[in-house]
RNA sequence: GCCGGGAUGGCCGAGCGGCUAGGCAAGCGGCUGCAGACCGCUGUACGAGGGUUCAAAUCCCUCUCCCGGCUCCA
């Protein structure tokens, strides 16, 4: 089946074809570290995340590269206003990037590139620019000059005419077109400078990322991702700079990601709606959060809140326990006609699910065929006290291959459940003596057992052949 | 001023010309000592008005209302 993705630029769904068909190169634009990441940005990693996985689903090899900005006015600012270097601002920063991405269960990039380790490359660059005409250099700064590069506005839609008429951007007298973007900014004293041929200073935003990109990538790459945000002007003047040093495509997809509002709203520190991966921790498990944030189509606009939060652990809940139902259904050597049927109905929601993500990453519409197969899981359980063993775990297979492309750690929710032999045994222990109180019908000192374990996160269920347990997952 | 995205049942959220996703919440029923989990069933939709069509939530036009980009921002 073909995959089809939504390319921004072009603004249309087109087949997805790598230049190079055994590996894919992807490149998404990572956090600047000057303060931990938001539920925004976390959006943003976790749909590029999903990107990925299923890539590498269908078969292609990725090569991932996410940078890290560690320079740049915020940074400057951000260490001045708690009296730390930038490089230890940064450092701080980073470490806690890579703690929430991996509580997110967002894989690691093969390359997170440094941008104050690539100066070099950069300076490069900057020459090459100059030296082809593309960019101007005015005390010490260097400009970009937009009027030289003729698909300037090709991603955004923005022309260069109609940003000069735009009234928000500031005259900045030492450029020769308004929308002229900085491509090295001179040292101002208190700001951390390194020696160029213009003289010390610091590279722009832009070029950082089209540099890297470029150097762990090639020349050309194949996908390249941000929120929509990135649009313009970041990502408009990185195909800019990209494109007029090499003269050839430097991003074949440009795929971005809808807002994540708060309460409807846009999220910003000025109106105090602005939510860390961390505090938002604090309402829901990383596992929620996630499952949360692939709730919504990537394209469209999606709200934080309670409600939708609620929603989305109810729907992970059915779906983890209908992997651990099937997990611990027992085995038999005979296989029926039910076992076929669903097998059948697995590979029918296999299909589905295959079909949405195809279709430009459709995960809400995945995940409704996930559902689907839990409960077709369930309604088998309902019946059936045993399954064949060989299609026990084909199903099983296929179920979970399928979760692990929307990064649903059901595994390690299970470890949790049956990786703890103490607790287990212990529990075992609580519930053989609650059979008999039950047997005996003393429901008053059976139910405070239950009650007291679900008060410590441990849920006790009755059925037919007999209680089971698991681990509460809010 | 210039670009762009939306408005779907109480809520979230797919669909984007015919085959009326899915979930959450609600109600009913089943299983249960109760609870939970699970299964089955039920209801309520396509912002407004025109048009195109045998057929429109889906295409076209007009309008209303939301949201965003053009400045650091995922």
């Amino acid at each position: 089946m073909v995959l089809r993705v939504f390319n921004t630029l072009g603004r249309r769904k087109e087949e997805f074809i790598p230049l190079n068909p055994s590996e894919v190169r992807m490149y998404v634009c990572g956090p600047t570290v000057y303060d931990y990441i938001h539920i925004g940005n976390a959006r943003a990693f976790v749909v590029a995340d999903v990107v990925r996985r299923y890539l590498k689903y269908k078969g292609f090899k990725v090569r991932y590269v996410s940078n890290i900005t560690d320079i740049d006015d915020k940074m400057i600012n951000r260490a001045k206003e708690m009296g730390i270097s930038i490089q230890e601002l940064g450092e701080i920063y980073s470490n806690a990037y890579f703690e929430d991405i991996d509580k997110l269960n967002i894989e690691r990039p093969d390359v997170t590139p440094r941008a104050t380790q690539h100066i070099p490359e950069m300076i490069e660059a900057i020459e090459t620019l100059i030296k082809k005409g593309y960019a101007y250099v005015v005390d010490g700064d260097v400009y970009f000059d937009i009027s030289r590069f003729e698909e300037y506005g090709k991603l955004s839609g923005n022309r260069a005419e109609a940003l000069e008429m735009g009234a928000r951007i500031e005259v900045n007298p030492k450029k020769r077109n308004p929308a002229d973007f900085a491509l090295w900014k001179a040292w101002k004293p208190g700001e951390p400078g390194w020696h160029s041929p213009w003289g010390k200073g610091r590279p722009g935003w832009h070029i950082e990322c089209s540099t890297m990109a470029q150097k762990y990538l090639g020349e050309t790459i194949d996908i390249h991702m941000g929120g929509k945000d990135l649009i313009f002007p970041h990502h408009e003047n990185e195909i800019a700079q990209a494109e007029a040093i090499t003269g050839k495509t430097f991003a074949r997809y440009w795929l971005h990601n809808e807002w994540l509002t708060v309460g409807g709203e846009k999220m910003s520190k000025s109106l105090g709606n602005f939510i860390t991966v961390r505090d938002a921790l604090k309402m829901c498990s990383p596992e929620v959060l996630r499952f949360f944030l692939i709730s919504a189509h990537y394209r469209s606009p999606l709200d934080f809140n309670e409600k939708a939060l609620k929603n989305a652990e109810r729907r992970l809940e059915r779906l983890i326990n209908a992997v651990e139902r099937l997990h611990d259904l027992p085995e038999r050597e005979d296989e029926t006609a039910e076992d076929r049927r669903l097998l059948l109905e697995i590979e029918n929601g296999k299909r589905k699910f295959e079909e949405a993500m195809d279709d430009d990453f459709n995960t809400p519409l995945a995940i409704s065929a996930l559902i689907g197969m839990a409960k077709a899981i369930n309604s088998y359980a309902d019946v059936n006290e045993k399954i064949e063993g060989r299609i026990k775990r084909r199903i099983l297979k296929i179920f979970t291959d399928l979760l692990e492309v929307l990064g649903v750690r059901w595994e390690a929710e299970m470890e949790v459940s049956y990786g703890n032999r103490l607790l287990k045994d212990l529990i075992s222990i609580l519930i053989d003596v609650r059979d008999e109180l039950r047997k005996r019908r003393d429901w008053k000192i059976a139910d405070r057992i239950r009650d007291r374990l679900r008060s410590i996160g441990i849920i006790l269920e009755d059925t037919p052949k007999g209680t089971k347990w698991r681990i509460s997952r809010k």
